[in-house]
DNA sequence: CTTCTGACA
DNA sequence: TGTCAGTA
């Protein structure tokens, strides 16, 4: 399929598609005409792309970890260099602290939302 | 009409 | 990341 389809399939800008592909998380093929052509299974590897990103993983290292990657979302267990394993484990630390931010943050909106509701309650 | 590359208020 | 340009 050519750039436009996965861009729909995908909810990806094909800005972003050629972006990744420069950063060398996707390489489709080449229509004679110049143009991309990507393979299904590339569906799924963009979303996994995204996904990745979406949790503050940098495409450097979504490139390390693209091909232990497998079609649904999960990770495959396959080579890993300790580098990689090391860099993987502080960014799950990393996620751990966003989590713990958003916690805070969505328990202050509660109480917020809790005080705004009582005092209209009572007027 | 769709995609391509390169550039930047 | 968005977007505009000038092509093929």
């Amino acid at each position: 399929m050519r750039i436009g389809e996965l861009s729909r399939r995908t909810g990806t800008p094909t800005r972003l598609l050629r972006y990744y592909e420069e950063q060398g998380l996707l390489t489709p093929g080449r229509l004679p005409n110049g143009y991309r052509d990507y393979g299904e299974h590339l569906v799924d590897r963009v979303q996994q792309i995204r996904g990745l990103l979406d949790v503050g993983l940098p495409t450097r290292v979504i490139k390390d970890v693209l091909p232990c990657l497998d079609t649904p979302c999960t990770i495959t267990i396959s080579d890993a260099s300790e580098e990689l394993v090391e860099l993987l484990r502080r960014e799950r630390d990393r996620m751990d602290a966003r989590i713990a931010c958003l916690a805070r943050n969505r328990d202050a909106i509660d109480a917020y939302l809790a005080q705004v509701t009582a005092s209209r309650g009572a007027v």
